[in-house]
DNA sequence: AGGCAAAACGGACTATGGTCCGCTTTCTAT
DNA sequence: ATAGAAAGCGGACCATAGTCCGTTTTGCCT
């Protein structure tokens, strides 16, 4: 009998082989063992995280592809809690407040998480996982709360550009460089959502 | 006689050496050449900078610090000339202009450097030229335009987040990965800007 | 069960950024 | 002009990201 599997998984996810996924969590675990001991991502290399996953290392690049692709799986990780909560924890960052409301609420939140994960952000670059999983969560949900609210205009460029203040690059300069304290960035961050929202809520 | 040199140099900057200086003059030529040829900042590496320059590797590592370090100071040349031309620079860009109208000139010119040396800015990092030079230069104008205009607020906040949107992060994140057409960034720079201002603008 | 093709493995190897330290050049004071 | 010290020089050396390819494992099929 042929039993199981009766669908053929239609091409373009050809199941993951059992030692794959074992040695994909071996890294994983490997790797933010290794971040949590070094206190930072810095100091966290290829070969050390292969050597503490008992693989090679042309393992950890068969699964993750580059250095930055690692740790944007990492950063994935917390990430989809922290979107947990956007999408169903309690308000204002979930659902049941006004949605402009939750809209500043979001950007707090969002200051906050990159700040926390700076150096990991920074370390995963560019790299694919973040670029589309990480981005375009975010850039949709603040299209999402922009509509609600209201909004004429080209939402998805205001979209980003209501994002782009909360950058780790922007940040850091901010924080580090220039000395701004955090608070004061909250508030200007409130400011501009009420300076580009006003337009269109005041006059109809 | 003990002829000229009377003033004793404020100590802090101590005279670069002859050799020195020509040494610095001859890496960067030799990297910009070597950026022209490969058509790009990629495959530009330290080894070929120093010996397309006659000299040893250790001599980049003094005079530039790091490999960012020495993009930056690339990146400081072309970024001189633009300087100018914001400063002394025909209308609407340069002086003579109302100041909207610069602040607009300014961001679309803001976003087309950025986008032409993006390779180059990326390299340069975070590296302390660009972020000290630059990115104050750049904070500095629009502040200044912003209280032209007569922008209340928190006018230091306000001008970052205006100049958020203009980053090589986001302009390529819109343009390579979204294929978001400039123009329509462009106009939602503008778009941005009014919002933003004509908050104190309408009602003094 | 046994065989077979595809996928995964792993460690030696390469490329490149960055450091170190003994030697050379420059500058100034005599 | 000369000597001495400070600054600069340069290439051997190290660390780490990333590649390659022969070997091993897995899972399906008969």
């Amino acid at each position: 009998m042929d039993g199981l599997r009766v669908l053929p998984l239609l091409d373009g996810e050809p199941v993951e082989r059992s030692d794959a996924a074992r040695n994909r969590e071996a890294l994983l675990a490997a790797a933010e063992e290794l971040v949590h001991e070094r206190c930072g991502v810095h100091g966290v290399t290829m070969d050390k995280v292969a050597a503490r996953a008992g693989v090679g290392k042309g393992t950890v690049y068969r699964r993750f592809e580059s250095r930055e692709g690692l740790m944007a799986a990492l950063l994935n990780r917390s990430e989809t809690a922290w979107q947990q909560s956007v999408l169903s924890g309690p308000p204002p960052l979930g659902p049941g407040a006004p949605p402009l409301e939750r809209l500043l609420a979001f950007g707090h939140s969002r200051m906050e998480t990159n700040l926390l994960h700076g150096d990991l952000i920074q370390a995963a670059g560019q790299s694919g996982a973040r670029a589309y999983a990480a981005v375009s969560f975010v850039a949709m949900h603040v299209r999402y709360l922009l509509t609600e609210i209201g909004v004429r205009g080209d939402v998805p460029i205001l979209a980003t550009a209501l994002l782009a203040p909360l950058e780790i690059v922007i940040l850091q300069q901010q924080t580090h460089i220039e000395q701004v304290p955090l608070e004061r960035i909250r508030r200007g961050w409130d400011d501009l959502v009420r300076r580009v929202v006003s337009v269109d809520v005041v006059a109809p």
